[in-house]
DNA sequence: CAGCAACTCTACCCTAACGTTAGAGTAGAG
DNA sequence: CTCTACTCTAACGTTAGGGTAGAGTTGCTG
């Protein structure tokens, strides 16, 4: 399908798309005659995996790293055990740092409850009727 | 106090701390005759409002304008009653867009959780003998 | 077939919020 | 005065796209 209705689907931007095409992310399986970018049902579950990964803030580089060892290790059968351990251990490396961004977005969340407490409380405080 | 010893208490950045002067967030209130910037701690507070907000993923122009608003209404004495009434509605859509951000950051949470636990559940699903 | 609307292409410049040097000056203890 | 730690300005780099221009492509319709 045409990247439109990629776009439509993902509710990712056109430019996000190809942007994501030109960092290597998600390169689409063909491309039309007249050069139109042609993307496969894979294509754009690719993309969905990429817009949940995208609140854990990795960068887009991280992203494909972490992708494309996640793929080699579906596609199993002919790896070796030591390269197998290898993607492995990328995968638990990822791992750790979404762990920790959890833990950063939990300090987020609560400095922005916090943040916007305050300002419901000054303006409780300040309201026309109730001047203190 | 200098930008050091702000940037150790505020757990921001030299250059972040320099960056809010340029945009006008936070102007030092002092310089060194050699030409240091020295900070109060009124400075300070205002940084550490500043940190809280980051996360509600405000721009600085937005921040400079709140803080702006609320400086204003703090040095209450001589406004008159339609200024003031002008500042409040401009905190009130502030703190409103903050309420949806706080929600936001809620969905990102929840959706980094699920990604890590994923990435998680498939390590020890491919896990040799590694898992403790 | 030509015409047309809707879609897509590449190329390039722009933005926010800093990071990262480089090279030079300042503060203040000894 | 010297030394070390700290700070200064200036300016280019980065990330993840946004926006625009000018040109080409697709597929339908008459």
């Amino acid at each position: 399908m045409q990247i439109g209705e990629v776009a439509a689907r993902t509710e990712l931007s056109l430019r996000t798309i190809r942007h994501y095409e030109e960092t290597g992310l998600v390169v689409p399986s063909a491309r039309s005659r007249g050069g139109f970018r042609l993307y496969t049902e894979n294509d754009v579950a690719r993309l969905m995996v990429i817009r949940r990964m995208k609140p854990l803030g990795f960068t887009l580089d991280q992203m494909r790293d972490l992708l494309d060892a996640t793929d080699r290790l579906d596609a199993d059968a002919t790896l070796g055990a030591n390269e197998r351990e290898a993607l492995l251990e990328r995968v638990r490396t990822y791992q750790q740092e979404a762990a920790e961004q959890v833990e950063k977005l939990r300090v987020q969340l609560s400095r922005a409850e916090d943040f916007e407490g305050t300002l419901r409380a000054r303006l409780e405080r300040n309201a026309p009727a109730a001047r203190a």
